[in-house]
DNA sequence: ATCTAATTGCAACTAAGTTGCAACAACTTC
DNA sequence: GAAGTTGTTGCAACTTAGTTGCAATTAGAT
């Protein structure tokens, strides 16, 4: 069942925080480790339907979580900022996001690994890198090479 | 005086990308080739002045230059979208920017190099990959290390 | 049970970017 | 080198994303 293994991670989370833990932050807290990528504030609107939280608050909610920690900003193109739940990341770097030109979706490529940049100019000292990749997905490559073969076969 | 060969320089890009050659194009691109690090379009409009292009002007021809490749969107956390010259770039990669966290100042750094991911799910394919880098710019780090030295000998 | 400081929602606002349209200018053609 | 055509520009009005002040509320401390 899990349900109640999940509720207990969503308030550890928090307290961690030293946030108070109110509907209103677990329910978007929730919305967040469901996600398979990283949201935004208006996607979260959504999830959270018209019981869930103000808008304002959400914009908010996700500010303090991020200053807290317990999430962190992902780095992807877009008007709008993403945000995602830091575990999956390790202490110097964020996994890799893989956005797809196809489909335009974005994949957490959490298994990946990037080697931290190397040979940087003198003085400068790396805390912290972020890699956001771009390319095929699997289906969009599929889709790509089935039309290769049709216009090649002519 | 190198003058002549720079204006050359503003008017094959344009005409490498199509693009026909206009006083304020040609003034958006200078402000662009002589930044050091990527500008907003906002940047632009005060690097320009009051009798250099439109607001709306300069938002548009940003987004024709990027579509047309030879600018870049970079890749910078902040409310507003950052471009930068697409030479200094490689195929596969844009350099790296580095974020300073003391000072918030962003580093192109043209000369690091960062080797492209490896180990990628199975099915995806990676055309180009984007890195930024946070951490201490030379001058913070200096400061950061005297303000140790100060404490440690208390 | 009471208290207090953090949190929330509302409304009004700022910032960043977009769109429709008429005037204009770069390049083409004659 | 004048005339034409198509891409470009500026204005005004608009949308989208996010912020702020403030009064009402509530989680967690005492």
């Amino acid at each position: 069942m899990m349900k109640f293994a999940f509720k207990e991670k969503v308030d550890k989370l928090l307290s961690s925080a030293r946030l108070k833990r109110t509907g209103q932050r677990k329910a978007i807290l929730e919305v967040l480790l469901k996600a398979n990528s990283p949201l935004t504030a208006d996607e979260i609107v959504h999830a959270t339907g018209n019981t869930g939280p103000n808008r304002v608050t959400i914009y908010r909610t996700l500010e303090s979580m991020a200053e807290a920690g317990i999430l962190h900003k992902a780095f992807i193109e877009g008007r709008s900022r993403c945000y995602e739940p830091a575990d999956k990341c390790s202490e110097n770097q964020c996994h890799p996001h893989f956005v797809c030109t196809g489909c335009g979706q974005t994949h957490c490529l959490t298994d990946a690994t990037v080697p931290m940049a190397t040979s940087m100019p003198a003085g400068f000292i790396i805390k912290r890198q972020q890699v956001r990749l771009e390319g095929l997905c699997p289906e969009c490559n599929m889709t790509e090479n089935k039309r290769h073969m049709h216009n090649d076969g002519k």
